[in-house]
DNA sequence: TTCTGTAATCGAGAATATCGATGAACAACC
DNA sequence: GGTTGTTCATCGATATTCTCGATTACAGAA
């Protein structure tokens, strides 16, 4: 009845399959190399089959054995995961929190954010990863990432998100350019400006351009692209076209001394949201909606720090 | 470092959850009530919580409990996955199968294969369970089934499906109807004649339907409708009107004796496939598709048992 | 009160895991 | 060919853990 694999014998064949050395996998295991042999020994009678083929001078896993080792590896995993759902329980927002951030975000909401999340839950320890959106993704799915702060919408399957709120775009121009000061800015006008972005791969891209409902003409290579809105606000400062910057950006001083003029857009629909994406399978659901609501009051106070 | 729960201890969780009871628990681990207590309080100790409350009349799961409880349900399975996963890799076809089928299938496509899958693999033991397509896929998630024989296309998430061939649908007409005795009957006929269907929830009803184009126009409850085929084709012989019956059921001589005549359609698209379906993360693959090789020639043979 | 059902606890013994030391196979090198 | 170094398997001793049966402690029911 009782014929289960352990997770310790399991534990021992996966880091037998990554080093493919009994004495480092052992040191892995923090036990010693007799241990980790008796132990997948033992792990291959129980199941009656050969996992791991030993040459003398040679360790090789077997396809049977590769199989195991991936469900193996996500047991693991799994186990994990119930100790994280039991200690977050415990004492929510404490310990180690894998965060990722896009990088037109990261720079504008963090530094607000952060401080105040650090001052009312001193324990939890905060790492930053700051990506574009397809690559968090895939880091968050791997397990790598425990949660990515990014913009939505983004399609993506085998993710759950969280809204935390929305970021207008705002049209910024060079001094003395024609659409310059004026109080709002219709979406038609924007058409006719040399509309400059940020290179492909940034999810702000596509959601400057959904917002003034343009799709993409030029080809690629063609178009002025910048690397990070910093260097984007730096070419629309030198006249060479006019840019649609995230509002939070701009209240973070991004267009501060530059000349820059920035102009709410007449289409309310102008605007990206900022939100949370997590494993579905995530045991700590209830501390990201607790520290949503430190996003949230962020992304809804209006500062007043405009050009 | 090794601060993972023990799957035994897992198990002791789970049992007790079931049976709210530590006596029995521990009589469906296979342990004594002693035993199954000090796994738990070590389970506990570990975690540094309590998940069960106990009063010396009740025990009560608490809700980080039940959290807990639900994980370790899955990850015992998924554990169990990997024995299973090395049994088949050992000897494929071999032992217990659980295995769904639509009951517009099942009496007219088993007994032939059946018979020759038991010749060849007598270590194999099947469990059949016969039900509409819904409830198979229901029971296939949650891990009662391991595979299911259904009609596709059926859109269903997070299973995957193996086609393994085409059952094309002939027309069933009564004795002196006229269209009986044709050698190919149009689609556009069809729409006349008044078409008998078995009731709602069958995948054929709708295959059928689709197959001649047709949608379901007089509301549910005016139409006559059968419960299983034999009836169906009862019906017809009573000259109640025309049906389309699968070809694998008119081979294995569900319309023999009736005086019903069967013709084939023009359309080449008037049929329903058949096909596996199973759960993305069975471990059981390998087996099921050379299981599929045995209803693959049996509905590739062309038999010659019409009306 | 006494009795019954139930969970916790205790101590003993069995089973298992771990370690360090050693052995055996093999490759590389002199 | 012999030597050396690397690597995995094995062995015996020890520490740890698991399990059991017996007993205790407690709460309701009779």
């Amino acid at each position: 009845m009782n014929n289960l694999p352990s997770l310790r014998h399991l534990r021992y064949l996966v880091a037998l399959a990554e080093t493919k050395h009994f004495g480092r996998a052992a040191e892995a295991c923090f036990v010693t190399q007799s241990t980790l042999s008796a132990g997948l020994k033992e792990l291959e009678t129980q199941l009656g089959v050969t996992l791991v083929e030993r040459t003398k001078r040679r360790v090789m896993v077997t396809p049977l054995g590769e199989q195991v080792v991936a469900r193996a590896k996500r047991l693991l995993g799994a186990a994990g995961e119930i100790v994280e759902l039991v200690r977050a329980a415990a004492e929510p927002l404490s310990g180690p929190l894998n965060l990722g951030v896009i990088p037109t975000v990261a720079p504008f909401l963090l530094p607000k954010v952060l401080a105040r999340v650090r001052r009312a839950h001193p324990k939890l320890k905060l790492h930053l990863v700051e990506d574009l959106t397809a690559r968090l993704l895939e880091r968050l799915s791997s397990g790598v990432l425990d949660l990515a702060l990014i913009a939505l919408p983004y399609r993506a399957p085998d993710i759950e998100t969280l809204e935390l709120g929305d970021d207008p775009f705002l049209l910024a121009t060079p001094p003395g350019h024609p659409l310059a000061g004026h109080e709002h800015v219709d979406a038609g006008e924007l058409a006719r400006a040399p509309l400059l972005l940020l290179e492909e791969g940034h999810c702000l891209r596509d959601h400057a351009l959904a917002a003034c409902r343009l799709a993409e003409t030029a080809p690629a290579g063609e178009r002025l692209q910048a690397t990070s809105l910093h260097t984007l606000t730096q070419m629309v400062a030198g006249g060479m076209g006019v840019t649609l910057l995230p509002r939070m950006a701009v209240e973070a001083g991004l267009a501060k001394g530059t000349g820059i003029a920035t102009s709410p857009l007449d289409d309310p629909q102008a605007k990206r949201k900022i939100g949370f994406a997590w494993r579905p399978s995530s045991p700590r659901k209830t501390e990201f909606r607790k520290l949503a609501e430190y996003f949230r009051a962020a992304l809804r106070a209006p500062a007043n720090t405009s050009s």
